[in-house]
DNA sequence: CTCATTGCAAAGAATTTGCAAGTAG
DNA sequence: CTACTTGCAAATTCTTTGCAATGAG
């Protein structure tokens, strides 16, 4: 982890180019934003980035961890920072076993709550209970 | 709510169509399904059923609250019908106040479970646990 | 009969892809 | 130099819209 995303590019035999850093930039400085968002705000730095490039960027962005997204409602999907590691719980109620499992998946809930309701999701915290695969 | 929505649709000045019939019966036999799947399920009973009329029916049942839909990931939105009342907790860390909400929120996370996990989501049980808009 | 609704085709958004030219390493 | 990347345009995918014909009430 001691590695910069740049090395960590080169290592896997992409290329570290203006648009690739651009993009990242834009997408720290918006916090969020959707793929067209992010275009606008590269070419403030750099006119001329294509929105083609854009997409294919957050897609390898994504890809090395930097970057998540999420689909809020209708509309192109957002675009933001990956958080460090968390993760939630799935505990079912038959068996008792809890499964840990990537917060990605609440990531819809969590920006709904907070848009909708002004909730800040403690996502570390979230258990959900159910049933598992085996206990069906 | 003794209304059958064939008379909530008139009461609006909407029609009845077999069209709309069809489409209802489609989300109730596949539970959920993408317009395009849903189009699918109506043109085995009757043919040449366009998949715009779909889209602008989904529309309308979902206006008459029959119908949710939710976006799960890239493509397109699924549909099922609107789930009875049930709601899912909201709860501050901080000032301890509960509030309960509609579990459409955690839509996506049912399904994601579902789909990824095999999990099913004792929704009525969900908790979130963080803080309040009062509370931040 | 009247006007909501439908089918069809064309228009629109959002995203992806093919490919020649450009450039990081 | 090599081959990963980019810009651009065309192709896709998903959805909406215009409009004449159809059909519910």
């Amino acid at each position: 982890m001691a590695d910069t995303w740049q090395e960590e590019l080169r290592a896997r035999g992409y290329r570290v180019t203006p648009q690739r850093q651009l993009v990242l930039e834009a997408v720290t400085e918006l916090e969020h934003g959707t793929p067209e968002e992010i275009c606008a705000q590269v070419q403030r730095t750099a006119r001329g980035v294509n929105i083609s490039t854009v997409y294919r960027t957050l897609e390898l962005l994504e890809e090395l961890g930097l970057v998540k997204h999420t689909h809020l409602g209708h509309g192109p999907p957002t675009y933001h920072l990956a958080a460090e590691a968390e993760h939630l719980h799935l505990v079912c109620r038959h068996c008792g076993t809890a499964r840990d499992i990537s917060p990605k998946v609440a990531d819809e809930l969590v920006e709904t709550l907070a848009r909708d309701y002004g909730f800040t999701t403690d996502v570390h915290h979230l258990t959900v209970y159910g049933r598992c695969r085996d206990c069906r």
